[in-house]
RNA sequence: GGCGAGUUGGCGGAGUGGCUACGCAGCGGAUUGCAAAUCCGUGUACACCGGUUCGAUUCCGGUACUCGCCUCCA
């Protein structure tokens, strides 16, 4: 069996993996807040994480591990967006569901998680480990008695204001701070919190917190008999609820983004421990480091981010972004350029152009086929997808070879990438150039339909190249051919006829004076 | 202020206590009507300063720089 090797962050070294239960093995990962697109940071973990699924099924069995990826669907900032739009909170979350699972499953490849669960279906769960929280003493409920309410609280809040919050007591648990390698005290020090006088500990977060709208709203937990009140949950105890409720008391894997690692997975830890009595959450935590465009920091305050969404509209493939994610080892920050895009789809379309000359390697691309033994062990060290990749670039200078041999180096290739890395050959058809930066940002539908035009008149060009090429004019056909790429069009001759790409500085009016 | 990560050849990007990563680009050659693709060959890279060692890019310590988290964020 192929062994595995994860860098856990718990205990901040690499470990063997080793399955609590090897007939279902179990694994969660903090999905999205669920009011708008995905942007491309989105993509890492969950295209990353993907690859993990893979590669646990591939070792494990498809029948033996069970993957969560939640949905966060109530939440301050689709509050906020319903209130915008005035649009049904219920309207918003489905719809952006709809998208990430076009832009995820659809447009990236991504496997489906075995469960996805939306927060607010489990609302009762929450409830619940708030009531066992309370009643183990780790959390208590508070009034908010402040004199000076936010500005926001009009009259009718003011009665919300005194509903009560259930928080977490982080003193009442030891191990607090273990995951992320802080001490309380060293928070505190330098803690940019709000500070709330009802806290007992500024590090204190919450349960659960009043509405203060009295809309979007649930039954809170009841200690001894009475109601905290109606409210929400907070961010956090959704975790918890929905991968215990899922997923057990503990399990194997809990993977996310190092932003999450503080707070978010550190109040994971002590909401799940001490609610379920168990010495662990999760055995082991992985975390994906953060992508970068161009050099800068992507933030949806800074507001310089694409959308998975974005991209895929302005015609790059799907293969190519995943293709450059994993390019790069998960625990790295990463840098999305252009650059790499092209790189990502010349790579590509030179695989595929093989893979799709040779007739035995594509009839037996259904049948099952041993994985290359090489590729998996890159993969089963922590994730190594940057390795793993430069071994199918070994397979494919063999598969060079138009022997048997060949033919099995590049089945090996195209097996090990649409099995474990999720990119399928056979899918990726695509012979433009990848937009420039500029490009993405300044493309519109107008342009695309002026793209159409273009490429109706190329082919026209490209169609005469052939025919004086068949009357062995070649003076004439190389004369079309220089002047395409004069304008910035590329024609390479193939088995299955010419093919055209254009260059980032091609020209359509250069293309119309040759006329 | 607290916590943490990183710095590899022109670029991207793995990895290792001594042995070619890999890819792109470049250069030389082969092949193809010419191109493209492909093949072969080709680069004494590991931020800096110390230490450990027979030997360090790889381990330890320090310096510099970059970045992230601590605040909604993957």
């Amino acid at each position: 069996m192929t062994e595995i090797k994860l860098t856990n962050t718990a205990t901040r070294r690499k470990e063997i993996f080793r399955p609590i239960d090897a007939s279902n093995v179990r694994m969660y990962v903090c999905g999205p807040t669920v009011y708008d697109r995905a942007h491309l940071g989105n993509a890492r973990p969950a295209v990353v994480f993907d690859v993990l699924f893979r590669l646990l099924r591939h070792v494990y069995g498809p029948g033996h591990v069970t993957y969560v990826r939640n949905y966060t669907d109530i939440d301050d900032k689709i509050l906020a967006r319903a209130r915008e739009t005035g649009r049904d909170i219920g309207d918003i979350t489905t719809e952006t569901i709809g998208w990430y699972e076009d832009d995820m499953i659809t447009g990236l490849g991504a496997l489906r998680p075995t469960h996805q669960p939306r927060a607010t279906d489990y609302v009762p769960q929450m409830v619940a480990m708030i009531e066992d929280l309370i009643n183990g003493g780790y959390a208590y409920v508070v009034r908010d008695q402040s004199n000076n309410p936010p500005q926001a609280y009009v009259l009718a809040d003011r009665e919300r204001l005194l509903e009560a919050h259930a928080l977490f007591e982080v003193d009442k648990y030891e191990r607090y701070g273990e995951l992320s390698g802080r001490s309380i005290n060293d928070m505190i020090a330098g803690a940019r919190v709000e500070v709330a006088p009802y806290k007992r500990n500024p590090m204190d977060f919450v349960l659960w917190k009043p509405s203060s709208r009295g809309e979007h709203d649930w039954d809170g937990p009841v200690v001894a008999g009475e109601s905290v009140g109606r409210g929400r949950p907070g961010w956090h105890i959704e975790c918890s609820a929905m991968a215990k409720a899922l997923l057990g008391d503990t399990f194997d894997i809990h993977c996310g983004g190092m932003d999450l690692q503080f707070p978010h997975h550190e109040n994971e830890i002590a909401q799940s421990c001490c609610a379920n009595g168990t010495e662990y959450m999760a055995r082991y935590w992985l975390h994906n480091e953060m992508l970068q465009v161009e050099g800068k920091k992507m933030s949806k305050s800074l507001g310089n981010f694409f959308t998975v969404r974005d991209l895929l509209d302005q015609g790059i493939p799907g293969e190519v972004i995943r293709f450059v994610l994993l390019s790069t080892h998960y625990r790295k920050p990463m840098d999305w350029t252009a650059e790499k895009a092209q790189h990502a789809h010349d790579t590509l379309s030179r695989w595929s152009a093989l893979v799709h000359q040779r007739p035995a390697v594509m009839s037996a691309a259904n049948v099952p086929s041993p994985v290359d033994s090489i590729l998996l062990e890159h993969l089963g060290n922590d994730l190594n997808t940057a390795a793993a990749i430069a071994r199918l670039h070994e397979l494919f200078t063999q598969g060079q070879r138009p022997d048997n041999e060949g033919n099995q180096a590049l089945g090996a290739l195209y097996h090990g990438l649409s099995e474990l890395l999720g990119l399928d050959l056979r899918s990726f058809h695509d012979n433009t150039a990848m937009p420039t930066n500029e490009q993405l940002l300044e493309r519109t539908e107008l342009n695309a339909r002026y793209d159409e035009i273009v490429a109706t008149q190329i082919d026209a060009l490209i169609a005469r190249r052939t025919r004086e090429k068949q009357r062995k004019n070649y003076e004439e056909a190389d004369r079309i051919r220089k002047s395409l790429l004069t304008a910035g069009v590329t024609v390479k001759d193939t088995p299955d006829g010419p093919t055209w790409s254009l260059s980032p500085d091609f020209d359509f009016s250069r293309l119309e004076a040759l006329e």
